[in-house]
DNA sequence: GCCGTTTTCGGCCCGACTGTTTTCAGTCG
């Protein structure tokens, strides 16, 4: 049972409860609990089961949020959520994903027409009967049919680097309008998210009607969901939805802070601004009680004036950035430009499309300092892995390109290799073979659904070999695609941090693998992350910058991550995790 | 259900757009 488990289970509980009406306070509660604990670096499950007794330091969970997070992480399941789904279907709670369908009307479909599956809610409004109903009427009914539809072909969220090649298009043509002054992308795009649910676009112009003419007419539109003055929301042909707020340049900052969101952010530094008596809305920063507009020039002033630094978009999670800003403690967080190589590369020998020398040389126009080479190993044959004999000659060549005075690269090659990690957590390789290289990168390739206990205990144990260095894509979760698999995270970085071993931050688009969440464990264990490409082609070198993104997510610093360090610390840090354990050699 | 430089009780962020409404509720972000 993981965190994200256990947020979901809290979160329709809020979801049931909003069907039925209940205390909008007491809804509240179960929401902020639910991102409290998606936000939490800490394993829940653990906690319940060794340290239940002690008090969990989380907002907005007070006791009778610790006792239910225990009865959910001990037992599977907790009362209030059994209690709850034994009187609501919980096909309802599949209502709410229909644009336009919220609790109030679900609770009254339900209730009327005793309708409890989309099924069921598609022939009704087929049939008419949902525009009977009070508040109801064509127009309601007809967008929920569409909303069916919808949700039948739109998966919902998009991988971050598909909501940006979205928004390049976007930004070409909206920007070619001459009453638009300003543009910016704000949401979850700008806090760089690893999906993208929608696009915020938050403009600054002098009329509003050729703006918005402009956006509900671009080529992409499949349907115009609202125009206003103000906002505009369209859906692309791709399923995304896109929202436009127009707003005058005195707003900007406001704005632009207001919808990077995140919501709980927002929620938390709104009633912050409350307490010191300032009102912030998207319009900008208001004293109390007279009212009066405070003047801002960005949104280093709206923080500032609330007695805070800037929060980096990336962290405003309300994972406290909020104290941490307040208190002066802000991470300086890592950038692009730390990054001195790469660690994950795999060239011709096993199913890279480039040779070691095309990767050396856009490593060179990336200015890396040093570039590792890391194979597959024998047993994924799919990817035509290398046997030890192959390996060896692998070795051979890069020390002889390494020694040649003439090479037409500056990057210096590291030999190394994505050892497999087979299903009894031994390694693919032969560890004295291993032992030779600079670097080994040990992964989980095959049996991926095992239970938590075993896959704990075997990717331990191949931490446990003394010569590996890195684990790679430590979870293997493929974005929208493929769940992360059943880990104890603690155990994971127990493991890494006795053992010397890093832990790898995939930075593929569709893995971004660890995520924010475990990249800051990894920080506050101690545990050092290597950001890497694991480029399969040339045009994979750039995917480093996702995840750069997802680390500066994760509040690492240049000083957490492996690969800021010059060839010589590396080399150092490299050999000082290597102290191998009497008996294990 | 949570929480406390106003509080252990009484608060709990804020505004735009839509549709079905003659003044507002619901949804959304």
């Amino acid at each position: 049972m993981n965190n994200s488990r256990i947020a979901s289970i809290f979160s329709q509980i809020a979801d049931l409860l909003e069907i039925q009406d209940e205390n909008p306070f007491r809804i509240r509660s179960y929401r902020r609990a639910a991102q409290a604990i998606e936000s939490c670096a800490e394993d829940l499950a653990s906690w319940a089961l060794h340290r239940g007794d002690q008090p969990l330091h989380l907002p907005g969970i007070g006791s009778g949020m610790s006792q239910k997070i225990r009865e959910i992480a001990t037992e599977g399941r907790c009362r209030e959520h059994q209690d709850l789904l034994g009187r609501l279907p919980s096909g309802l709670l599949d209502f709410l994903r229909v644009p336009g369908l919220g609790p109030r009307k679900t609770g009254l479909i339900y209730r009327e027409l005793g309708i409890s599956t989309l099924a069921q809610l598609e022939r009704a409004a087929r049939e008419g009967k949902l525009q009977a109903l009070p508040g109801m009427g064509a127009k309601s009914e007809s967008k929920i049919l569409r909303g069916i539809e919808d949700l039948k072909k739109v998966a919902g969220r998009v991988l971050w680097i598909e909501a940006e090649q979205e928004i390049q298009e976007i930004r070409t043509r909206m920007t070619a309008c001459p009453e638009i002054q300003t543009l910016e992308v704000a949401g979850s795009f700008r806090r760089r998210r690893d999906t993208v649910g929608d696009i915020d676009i938050l403009a600054i112009g002098s009329i509003a009607e050729p703006v918005m003419e402009t956006f509900c007419s671009l080529p992409a539109v499949k349907e115009v969901l609202a125009r206003g003055t103000t906002r505009s929301s369209i859906r692309l042909e791709s399923g995304l939805q896109v929202d436009l707020r127009l707003v005058p340049p005195e707003s900007f900052p406001a704005a632009l802070q207001y919808f990077t969101g995140s919501q709980a952010h927002n929620v938390a530094l709104r009633e912050r601004a409350k307490r010191s008596g300032y009102k912030i809305n998207e319009y900008g920063l208001f004293r109390e009680p007279e009212d009066a507009p405070c003047p801002i020039a960005g949104e280093e002033d709206l923080y500032r004036i609330c007695g805070m630094d800037w929060i980096p978009p990336e962290l405003r999670e309300n994972r406290g950035e909020l104290e941490a800003s307040a208190a002066g403690r802000l991470p300086k967080l890592v950038e692009w430009q730390d990054i001195r190589g790469d660690l994950h590369n795999h060239t011709r020998d096993s199913d890279g499309a480039c040779t070691m020398e095309e990767l050396a040389l856009w490593a060179d126009c990336r200015g890396y300092e040093y570039l590792a080479i890391t194979d597959h190993s024998k047993s994924l044959t799919v990817a035509h892995g290398l046997d030890e004999r192959r390996l060896l000659r692998q070795m051979e060549e890069i020390d002889r390109w390494n020694a040649r005075a003439d090479k037409p690269f500056r990057v210096r090659l590291l030999k190394g290799c994505e050892v497999d990690i087979k299903a009894d957590g031994s390694l693919d390789l032969d560890p004295e073979v291993l032992s030779r290289l600079d670097l080994v990168i040990a992964s989980v390739h095959s049996h991926m659904s095992m239970p938590r206990d075993e896959m704990t205990e075997r990717i331990v144990r191949a931490m446990s070999y003394g010569c590996v260095h890195l684990l790679a894509h430590p979870t293997g979760r493929i974005l929208l695609q493929r769940e992360p698999f059943d880990l104890d995270m603690e155990k994971i970085f127990g493991a890494a941090l006795r053992w010397g071993v890093a832990l790898e931050l995939n930075a593929f688009p569709a893995r971004l693998d660890l995520d924010d969440i475990h990249c800051r464990m990894a920080k506050e264990k101690g545990v050092k992350v290597a950001i890497n490409s694991d480029t399969h082609a040339a045009e994979h070198f750039h995917f480093l910058r996702y995840g750069v993104f997802q680390a500066r997510r994760g509040w690492l610093e240049k000083g957490d991550v492996l690969n800021t360090q010059s060839l010589d610390e590396l080399r150092a840090t490299l050999r000082q995790g290597k102290r191998i354990p009497a008996g294990l050699a």
